[in-house]
DNA sequence: TGTACATCAGTGAACGCGCGTTCACTGATGTAC
DNA sequence: TGTACATCAGTGAACGCGCGTTCACTGATGTAC
């Protein structure tokens, strides 16, 4: 049953990328490992040939997260005016579809109370795609000093997690969209 | 071994006093209704004489705690003229003692992911909640018309939880102070 | 007011279950000659 | 290049453990007369 060495990288990689998107969907703690092997394809006794550990799967899972989100609103932004690159990230992470597909957005909204008490490494990790996170809206603020569009880049960042994280709890449909809608403007206005 | 009516009160409020502090502290799911129990100074068969589930206990701990927090911000603000009582209503709630002591503070930062997986009940009591917050701040906004007050005390709300939770999940000590300090400084220039 | 009995808060043991982790085994892949 | 053997990815069963929940039991409280 060996499998060449490609094949073993293209099946770690899957089970990096299922971790990724089942913590973000149901929390890591309440992902099992039998089920996330499972949804990847494969039984659960395996897991141990990738993997020291969950722990260390959690730290992979949540790089992975984290980078491709990242990407992801790069790309919204790619080829656009300084200005309007910013707006063009901001309204996709304050969107219904992000807000309502959490398994495929942003980990600090969707499983940050977990990352608060996660592992140093998983921390280290955290914190190096927050700040990459505010780097790239910190671009958008080019008619301000660094310094200052550093600060308001953090401001943006901290606004949007926050409002796309209550945007999800709260059962009221119209409040949900209101908070979006109305976090969106701020930023725009800063 | 049976207690009388008032000691029964006591007992089931020392139980959802304790679970609002652990599971703010824990996470819900991390918390086991066994430890729970004992940390209440009980055993823990004698729990569904109480409740009739953990979920039930969930929906009753997260009441208290978003109360508590929001009686607290209230306390905080009381005698002070508007505009100064939202300034100290922000400046607690993103300070430092407030970061580093979850099990006391904003269960919207401490266990937001969990709340918004949790139970439509749950949902319900966190929505009250956080218009509850959202009233607060906007009686800060007095200079404003009532509806546009609203909008940016949601959006002053977004940022707290935003910036709360990206403090402790951020391993930097100066980034962690640092989102704190601009998001203060941000709401008070709303 | 005093007595007899029903109620039930809390104890401690047990339930089935799913968790993370381990392990013997299989057989295709990779390697050494 | 071909052959013999070591490696190891994946399987499936098992491990101990803690989870939420249930239950028989105890004995003080509450209630009915």
């Amino acid at each position: 049953m060996r499998k060449s060495k490609q094949e073993t990288a293209e099946t770690r990689e899957r089970i990096v990328a299922t971790a990724a998107a089942e913590f973000r969907r149901q929390g890591i703690l309440a992902t099992g490992l039998a089920d996330l092997m499972s949804a990847a394809g494969l039984t659960h006794g395996g897991f141990y040939r990738h993997f020291d550990s969950k722990e260390q799967l959690v730290t992979e899972a949540c790089a992975a997260a984290l980078a491709s989100t990242t990407e992801g609103l790069q790309g919204a932004a790619a080829g656009k005016p300084k200005r309007e690159a910013l707006r063009a990230i901001v309204a996709r992470y304050l969107s219904v579809p992000h807000r309502d597909h959490p398994q495929a957005g942003c980990a600090f909204a969707a499983i940050g109370s977990e990352l608060a008490r996660a592992d140093k490494k998983t921390r280290a990790v955290a914190t190096e795609s927050f700040e990459g996170l505010v780097r790239l809206l910190a671009a958008g603020f080019d008619d301000l000093a660094p310094a200052e569009a550093e600060q308001q880049a953090q401001v943006a960042a901290a606004t949007m997690i926050g409002a796309l994280l209550m945007s999800r709890i709260v059962s009221d449909p119209e409040l949900s969209r209101s908070i979006l809608r109305n976090a969106q403007a701020a930023i725009n206005e800063l």
